[in-house]
DNA sequence: TGAAATGTTGGGGCG
DNA sequence: ACGCCCCAACATTTC
C-alpha cells in the first residue's frame, strides 16, 4: 500500500518549531518530505554571506530533521518546474509553505499554486514568518500605514500574536527518499576561503538561534534600552541573521521577551521588532520597495556615482574612523551594529552622494541577515526617501556620531587596529591630531591610515543643496 | 533613530 | 554698586 506523501516547502523559515506547514503537513497524518529549493538566478538571490550563512543553516536544519526520524531534500533550479516535479515523482497529495513578504517570491507561489492546483496537488500555505501578517495593520479608515509609530500603536492594539507552535517530536517519513544533490552540491560555500570571520561569530542553526535568545535574555534585555546604541558594547540580541533566515521565528522571541518581567528594555526590543514588521509591511504594499525610492521626487535626485569613493566606503579606508570601523566589522563578521549602519548609509548616500541602491547591493553581498525588506526599508529611510524616512536634512556627522556611542573608541580599535594607540579624544578625528600625538601613536596619515576622503563639513553642504533641488517640483 | 546655526540666559570678571 | 562684556550652557530654529 502506498501513502502519497507531504511536501513541506522550507524557505527562509529553517526551523522546526512554530513552523505552522510543518506542522501541518505532520497533522495531515501521511509521510512528510521536507524539502527546500535552490534557484540562484531569480532577483535578489542570496548574496555571498547569505549563501555561507545558508549552507550552515541548511546542514543544521537536515540535523534536526535527522534527529526526528526524516531528511532534508535539497533541490537546484526554479521552484515552480521542480516543486510539482517532485510532487509527480513522488506521488505527492499535498505541498504545505510559509508565505513570503517579497513580490518575485509572491509571484512563485501564484506559479506554483496554479500548476499543482492543475496536476491536481493540494496545497496550503500559512502566514508564520510575522507577529502581524502584512496587510493586516490598517487604519481606522482602512489604509497603509506610512509612519511607524502609528503603526505599531495600531499593531499592539490588536490581539497579540499567537503563541508558538512546539516542536515535533517525530516527523514520519516515506518508505523511499527521492534522490537529489547532496547540499555540498548546491555549491553556497565560496571557493575561495574568507569565511573565517564568520564562522568566527555565528553559529547558523536553531540551535545557535535559540541560544542566542536565551543569552540575550539573560543577560541584554534589561539593558537594551540604554546600550542598544553602543557598538562598543554587546548591547544588542545579534538575533538578525537566525530571524533573516527563519531559524527562530518572531512569535518565538516575543513571547519569551513577554514572558521577562515588563521593562524599557523589553519595550524598546519589541519596538526593534516592529521595525522589522512594518519593512515587511511596506513591501507588500509598495512591491517596488527594493529597486524604486517611495518618495517619488527621488527620481530626479542629483546622484553621484564616485567609484572611488564607494571603493574607499566597501573597504574601510574613507578617513573616517566609525564608518571604516563598521565596513571593516561587516567584511570580517558578515554584520554590523545597527547604529553603525545608520552612519555608514549617511555617509554614503549624504556625504558621497551615491545612489541608495549602490549600499543596497553592497549589503544584499555582505551581510549574513540581509533581508529584502529590511534592507531595502532601511536604506529609503536612511536616503529621505522611504516611509518615515528621516528627513532630507538629517546629515550624520560621522564625528559626532563616533565620539557619543563609542566615547571610548573602544570600536574603532578594535575593528581599526592602526588607529589603536592614539587617545580617546583623538580617536574619531585622528586629521586633527597634532603630530606628536600621531607620531606616539605610529599614526601617518595618508600611510597606515588614510586622510579623510571628504571633508564632512562641505560634504552637508553639498547634500542639503542637492535634496533642496528635488523639494519643490518645478 | 541629527547637526549646525542662532538665540537666550545667567554667572563672573572687570572697569 | 553697577553696567558691560565674555562665554558657557541651554533652548530654539533652521537646514
Amino acid at each position: 500500500m502506498t501513502t502519497a506523501p507531504t511536501l513541506v516547502w522550507f524557505r527562509r523559515d529553517l526551523r522546526l518549531a512554530d513552523h505552522p506547514a510543518l506542522t501541518a503537513a505532520i497533522n495531515a497524518g501521511r509521510p512528510v518530505i521536507p524539502v527546500f529549493v535552490l534557484d540562484g538566478r531569480g532577483p535578489w538571490a542570496p548574496g555571498a554571506a547569505s549563501r555561507w550563512w545558508l549552507h550552515h543553516s541548511l546542514a543544521a536544519l537536515a540535523a534536526d530533521l535527522e534527529a526526528r526520524g526524516s531528511r532534508l531534500v535539497v533541490l537546484r533550479g526554479a521552484v515552480e518546474e521542480e516543486l510539482p516535479r517532485l510532487a509527480a515523482a513522488v506521488g505527492a497529495g499535498m505541498v504545505t509553505w510559509l508565505h513570503r513578504p517579497e513580490p518575485h517570491e509572491r509571484d512563485r507561489e501564484a506559479r506554483l499554486e496554479r500548476d499543482l492546483a492543475a496536476a491536481g496537488v493540494e496545497r496550503r500555505a500559512f502566514a508564520g514568518d510575522e507577529l502581524f501578517e502584512p496587510g493586516t495593520v490598517r487604519g481606522r479608515e482602512g489604509g497603509s500605514f506610512q509612519v511607524f509609530t502609528a503603526f505599531w500603536r495600531a499593531a499592539l492594539a490588536l490581539p497579540a500574536p499567537p503563541e508558538p507552535l512546539p516542536p515535533p517530536y517525530r516527523i514520519p517519513g516515506p518508505a523511499g527518499w527521492p534522490a537529489g544533490p547532496s547540499l555540498a552540491d548546491l555549491g553556497l560555500m565560496p571557493r575561495i576561503d574568507w569565511w573565517h570571520g564568520l564562522a568566527d561569530t555565528w553559529h547558523p542553526g536553531a540551535a545557535g538561534a535559540e541560544r542566542r535568545l536565551a543569552a540575550f535574555l539573560d543577560d541584554g534585555l534589561e539593558a537594551y534600552a540604554a546600550m542598544r546604541d553602543r557598538p562598543d558594547a554587546l548591547g544588542t540580541s545579534m538575533l538578525s541573521p537566525h530571524l533573516a533566515w527563519g531559524e527562530i521565528s518572531p512569535r518565538q522571541v516575543w513571547h519569551a521577551v513577554t514572558r521577562k518581567p515588563p521593562s524599557a528594555g523589553a519595550e524598546t526590543f519589541l519596538k526593534e521588532l516592529g521595525w522589522r514588521e512594518f519593512s515587511r509591511h511596506l513591501l507588500s504594499a509598495f512591491p517596488g520597495l527594493p529597486e524604486q525610492p517611495l518618495r517619488r521626487e527621488f527620481d530626479r535626485f542629483p546622484w553621484r556615482p564616485d567609484p572611488d569613493g564607494f571603493d574607499a566606503w566597501r573597504r574601510g579606508l574613507t578617513g573616517y574612523p566609525i564608518v571604516d570601523a563598521g565596513m571593516r566589522q561587516l567584511w570580517h563578521t558578515g554584520w554590523m551594529h545597527n547604529r553603525v549602519r545608520m552612519i555608514v548609509a549617511s555617509f554614503l548616500v549624504k556625504d558621497l552622494l551615491t545612489p541608495w541602491r549602490t549600499g543596497e547591493d553592497w549589503f544584499w553581498d555582505t551581510l549574513v541577515d540581509a533581508d529584502l525588506a529590511a534592507n531595502a526599508a532601511s536604506w529609503q529611510w536612511v536616503a529621505g526617501c522611504g516611509a518615515d524616512a528621516a528627513p532630507y536634512f538629517r546629515v550624520f556627522n560621522p564625528v559626532v556620531q563616533g565620539e557619543k556611542f563609542d566615547p571610548r573608541g573602544r570600536y574603532v580599535r578594535r575593528w581599526v587596529p592602526e588607529l589603536a594607540g592614539l587617545p580617546d579624544l583623538a580617536v574619531h578625528r585622528p586629521w586633527e591630531a597634532t603630530p606628536l600625538v600621531l607620531r606616539d601613536a605610529g599614526v601617518t596619515l595618508g600611510r597606515t591610515y588614510p586622510a579623510p576622503i571628504l571633508d564632512h563639513g562641505t560634504a552637508r553642504k553639498r547634500a542639503l543643496a542637492a535634496f533642496q533641488a528635488i523639494r519643490d517640483p518645478g
